[in-house]
DNA sequence: TTGTATGCGTTATCAT
DNA sequence: ATGATAACGCATACAA
């Protein structure tokens, strides 16, 4: 694979063109008026030869910075994944490029390293995807040298970080309900891990049960897989008593509902299941998932248009909101006699 | 959100440090050596101003690109994301950040949009996600001055661009080869979108049919989501005869499978159904699902480990393969007699 | 071992 | 409307 490493500058611009440097730079800007005739002269030049102005250059003396950094825990998890896919869109559009900084381990360093990274790149701005415990401690640790938003699972103190946020508080409460007024006398939670206390699907959740006043069972932990899900099921198979489960995704309740399914139980005449998410897949599961949709492809497009407007306009909302939205299909229904 | 836009540069740290702007820059390159006592004077000044070098600055004057970027056609299906995940920690890893460029449409324009933006960065090599036609265009567009390494579906003609692949011919071909030892007449295919003729997947289950000397139904063509599965899958409900389908992705295959379902056709009793992937879903599947495992994230890995000789050895081997492993689970078994 | 000077590709300021 | 020239932050060749 042989490169042609001659790239050629905005001089071998100007120099085909017969034209200035500056005459280049100011077509390419579209700022300063340049005559017709000047103007064809340095677009065919820049045709030909192929030119794409050296971003790195160009914020080295303008300080015009085209890149945004996205600190997430990962990829590959939908909710994450979905929001990059949003916060890219709507950055492209804008014309800005993303840069994604994976932060895998809380000790203090490795989000330090992550940090350092991305912050040697001349940035317009950050986005910290903080859905997790990881995410919060990435956003505290973020330098106050650049604009940083981030997209949230719940609303974040007031007067901090501009942030988009689905209400997954709401959504954890609206799903409970709607579960208690099927009929079931309590719901079971499997969490996926908490961001802080006070917020999020589980405190909607209990939110809800306290309101009825109905019981509030322990709540039990897992992380986001499938495994995980079915692994602390087995605790809730201990537990004839429960009839109704709320998962903290969907993945967690397909893990559970294999559980219940493993040793006979049938769902949802024996046990009620909803997830959280609406990933794909949900609806093509037998039973099709109830399940709380979440639009996170439009959240990662809301985070980013908070870090444009404060970018273009010098400041942004504090926060912006999205309600999820409840969907029920098959995996929930009334309790049995 | 009141910024502090004093970022330290390298003069702020020598004049604090006592030293010359050059005897700095020593210490932090380590390449030339530099007495202690002004190395600890430098290193002090560093941590005391939080200095970070600026990555722009740095490759515009000695040429040294520490980003690549990656094309791809989208981050949330799972083979994207988990690629994706794989380079990022690879490239992470030996000092790289990544940049993403989501190339959304075969538009000429835009794949030359996309190319553009991401070749404005100051980049070390690029790295294109070639699992769709989408890729094969988005390779074809990328301009010679840039180390470019692929991660693809299938091994490349060779002699073009180096590339690390995930045998889905052998995963097609193994999975068929199963299917028709459990006794069926033949299998029928749901296909992902295709790269190039006579690759890939579906062409492994043509060749296993083949070789068996079994008939080769007419593929049948959907996307990557359920709901596509589920569509085409309304077609093999007019085919009674069939007993075994296998399907190009996970997500396919449940889409499938409920479609049988849904008219009480029983998995694997009345027909047997295969994926291709191992979602994390897959195993905890009612039935679970018999799948052929991909590994994605390794193959990111490969992938950069490629670009990753190519930048510091000049060169990179032609190729890379990882055989897929057929998972045996609940799904698919033996036709009904 | 350390410091001074030059230049990377571009924008912006200043003349013309 | 156009052209010369000075930065931008840094690495490096060269001088000391």
């Amino acid at each position: 694979m042989p490169l042609d490493r001659d790239v050629p500058g905005i001089v071998d611009v100007a120099e085909k063109a017969g034209v200035s440097l500056s005459t280049v730079s100011r077509v390419l800007s579209g700022r300063t008026p340049v005559s017709d005739r000047l103007r064809q002269k340095v677009e065919a030049a820049v045709a030909e030869l192929g030119y794409r102005p050296n971003a790195a250059a160009q914020s080295l003396v303008s300080g015009r910075r085209s890149t945004v950094a996205v600190f997430a825990r990962n990829t590959i998890r939908y909710g994450y994944a979905a929001t990059l896919q949003g916060i890219e869109e709507a950055a492209r559009a804008a014309g800005y490029v993303v840069m994604i900084a994976v932060v895998e381990s809380d000790d203090p360093r490795a989000i330090a390293a992550a940090i350092d990274g991305a912050l040697s790149q001349p940035l317009a701005g950050a986005i910290v995807i903080e859905f997790d415990d990881l995410g919060v401690q990435t956003l505290a640790a973020m330098p106050k040298t650049v604009p940083v938003v981030a997209a949230a699972g719940a609303r974040r103190p007031p007067g901090e970080v501009p942030h988009a946020f689905l209400d997954d508080y709401a959504g954890g409460y609206e799903a409970t309900k709607y579960l208690l007024a099927q009929g079931h006398r309590t719901v079971h939670h499997v969490a996926i891990p908490a961001t802080r206390p006070g917020t999020g699907r589980e405190w909607g959740w209990r939110a809800a049960l306290e309101e009825a006043g109905a019981s509030v069972p322990a709540v039990l932990r897992a992380n986001y897989s499938p495994t995980s899900g079915y692994d602390v099921a087995q605790t809730l198979l201990g537990m004839p008593e429960t009839t109704a489960v709320l998962c903290g995704n969907d993945e967690l309740a397909i893990g559970v509902a294999r559980a219940y399914q493993e040793v006979g139980r049938r769902i949802p005449d024996d046990v009620s299941i909803v997830g959280f998410d609406d990933q794909p897949f949900a609806r093509m599961w037998t039973p099709a998932l109830t399940t709380v949709r979440q639009d996170f492809v439009d959240l990662g497009r809301r985070t980013f248009a908070l870090l444009g407007s404060w970018l273009t306009e010098g400041h942004s909302s504090p926060d912006s909101a999205v309600t999820p939205e409840l969907v029920v299909r098959e995996s929930a229904g009334a309790p049995r006699a």
